[in-house]
DNA sequence: GATGAATGAGTGTTCATTCAT
DNA sequence: CATGAATGAACACTCATTCAT
């Protein structure tokens, strides 16, 4: 028998990002997907059960590298403030190198397709900076909030400035990302 | 009759914002949407010239209608941090009140169909709010930085607090929104 | 609005009879029979839920008019061997003139779909002739067997020689066909 | 090695026999009936040129061991009636021991593959039978009927009786059966 | 103005079969 | 001998849209 051909299954990957960023969901079909990766329709049923499989595998396999990227470095050692600016580094450089898995996963996250992925089991892999935050509750170097918040405005002003949807054009050097940081740490510091 | 016509345009507003949320853009069909509506598929072509303008339309409308529900009482003669908390509770207001209408626009913002629309136009409904960030750093009383890093601490966090899909189950009360502003006020005051 | 088109629905049915026929319910395809009833496959949809649909009810079709056509002219104060007889003369001559549709719900009836009927209530149209076998044997003048044998000597022949696929090429003068019938009846009579 | 083979070639046949009568022709694809067997869709093609060639033999293969089976025992110089009795008893007890072959056998005859398979050499596996009805004809012991009427009533209510489909929970007792050929008797016998 | 009938194009998926090992 | 990988063709079915009334 054959082996199986890994990189077909990435250039599905691939071919998923590529057209749900360009055409949507509703527009992205199975053999466009195929197409676009240079396989049958029916290739796909080899690595995927489904489309829905596909969609979803999509989505957990860039969360996870995206998770494995922003706490590469980690050093639970550094100052609160310098580890989460790491982090907030991190993030954008992650986005810049992979733009369209970034927009990817932001638009699935806003899909109902999202309902059918294991959130808890994610997160997990951005449980360092959690316990980050939490240490500086503790330490009273941030605010004390419930979790929500500090994500929200630790995180969620990233969304917004990396995305071309939003912001098309808007360049951001390393002294741009380090300033949004500032804002963002006056926003939980204590 | 105008008014029976209206009811039908509103009914078919009314379900697409419901199917979309629950089922998504790619199995949101034409007929589903009317059924749900109670009209006949080909009736959705009397108001609307085809799928794509029924969901461009549905979005713009929400759109406008939240600027308006925002802009409420808008009162240019008050400090600025009065008039941003002011515009900052009144989101709020309108998410609470209308959340279907809030997941629908930001699924679609989310989605290629966004790149549809004509943004210019639609950020005028929200241009009072530009003016007074405006004013706010000429008078040194916010950080002087572009207009998306302002807007992002100012608004992205919302659509993460205010998300069920995000935040499930998270209860904000008026104190809490009240000291969500002032993460957001910390985060682009000087 | 259109009106709905019986033509068409008859069309449906009749190529549903000659493909099943010809090549079996595993080949034929929904493209097809909607190709062969000179309509297009979606316009199947609109007269019949689904595939599964449209085989039971022309086999639910069939047997009613089957039904019918035996029980024509049924005179319940005939002697009980004679009206049997007509039967078994009737019986035939639906057979000769609907061959196609006989050789139909003899495939059908030996395959799982037919668990998908309601056999129940197809009885109930034949229920006349169960009527007359019952009086037959109260007055003792058929033996007193359970029904199923009675049926079985009864009917069963028919479907062999009157079957071009187990009797091809086998002709059926009317002499035959009562002299067959004498063979059923010395098989119930008492 | 050769046991091997056969022990897959029949697994084969098995799974055959059940997926078919379970779900049918239509449904009962290669792969499941594969899968079924517990080897390999290619495996398969090792032992079969194709699907219909699966089907033909197993059809083929249960045929003449039905033959076999009722022919088991058979005793020219019996008187001609105890002859056809065992004949009867023989095939009431193969059904009984194998409903799912038989069951088969049932659908496959009314299907449009009995047109592939070559009957005239089938039926030489039950040319005794012939023989001992024409015996009977000469010896004015059965009735001066062509062969297709005599078989009609000597076999085909044991479909019937036999069939769940049609008899389903219908009990068969020994004296059952023999009572039954005692109609089958009468029908034929001058 | 409003509708259900009708359809060509397309959907996600499974098929029988062949290939490479 | 036996296999899982791979696929073009076909599957049942739904789609957005138009037509006739």
């Amino acid at each position: 028998m054959r082996t199986k051909d890994e990189q077909k299954k990435e250039a599905l990957f691939k071919a998923t990002v590529k057209l749900v960023n360009e055409i949507g969901f509703a527009y992205s079909s199975v053999s466009k997907i195929a197409k676009e990766a240079g396989v049958s329709p029916s290739t796909l049923y080899v690595f995927f059960q489904n489309k829905e499989d596909l969609l979803i595998s999509t989505y957990v396999n860039i969360k996870r590298a995206k998770g494995r990227a922003i706490l590469s470095d980690f050093n639970d050692s550094l100052p609160i403030r310098d580890i989460l600016r790491k982090v907030w580094r991190n993030t954008f450089a992650y986005i810049s190198h992979n733009p369209d898995k970034y927009q990817f996963i932001e638009q699935f996250a806003n899909s109902p397709y999202v309902g059918l992925v294991d959130q808890k089991a994610l997160e997990k892999h951005y449980s360092p900076i959690i316990e980050v935050i939490q240490k500086g509750i503790e330490q009273k170097i941030i605010k004390k909030a419930e979790r929500p918040y500090l994500v929200a405005f630790l995180f969620q002003p990233i969304s917004y400035l990396a995305n071309p949807r939003s912001c098309e054009g808007l360049e951001l050097s390393a002294g741009d990302i380090d300033r949004a940081f500032d804002m963002a740490w006056d926003a939980i510091k204590r």
